[in-house]
DNA sequence: GAACTCCGTCAGTTGACACTTACGTAAGCA
DNA sequence: TGCTTACGTAAGTGTCAACTGACGGAGTTC
């Protein structure tokens, strides 16, 4: 999970999780995607985000079709959801202990 | 945004922001967190958090305060949820795409 | 003004990372 | 078997990032 947002810290390693979503591609179609850069750094991007289970790879004869992990990337957005929503709450603790203390001094005063 | 992003990359500073979210914390006290490592590596996470605008600054007396920006990070949220759901419209654009080169193909052939 | 507190910043080190070129390897094809 | 295609991987480089110890500056206290 950790490994997953730092994935996608990375702009061109959205980019092409971006390009992989919606459609299987092979590696060298998607590293024509990017011609700035080379096959091999798209390559290594790829790996990225295979060990950070965003893609999955399947082989097929001496070509490698990557495809987006939504599993991985709807466990991400929970992770986040909750990052956020757990925030709240505790914002809402904490103004509710402040509530309390406000109470306490101003019967003890 | 993008520095926003790789901000949250680091777990360190994903708990820095959790600390100050709900209430408004000192550099010292936020420090006092983190006793694995020295009060000047929470100072550069701070300043990391700040130019990410994740975090906002107010000085009283020698002190720092810091607070977690909720604008920004409402930002953030929407940016991912744009980034999600973009690929779920593409997604659906190229399943839609497939449909009529079926028909194409089977009007053609 | 002297001392003390609170905190950022500087200098330096270490490790990670994005990238390059060069090479290796597995699968299809003559 | 040799050649070609489609890749990953190894090795090396420049840059950035996280950290440490040492220092400096702003603000309060006496």
């Amino acid at each position: 999970m950790d490994a997953a947002l730092k994935a996608l810290a990375e702009p061109r390693r959205r980019a092409i999780l971006r390009l992989v979503w919606s459609q299987e591609l092979p590696a060298s179609e998607i590293a024509e995607g990017f011609p700035d850069v080379t096959r091999p750094a798209i390559s290594q991007h790829l790996t990225v985000l295979k060990e950070a289970e965003l893609v999955t790879e399947r082989r097929e004869g001496t070509r490698r079709l990557y495809r987006a992990n939504t599993d991985t990337m709807a466990e991400l957005r929970a992770f986040l959801d909750d990052y956020w929503t757990s925030g709240l709450e505790r914002l809402r603790d904490v103004a509710e202990a402040a509530e309390n203390r406000k109470r306490a001094t101003k019967g003890s005063s």
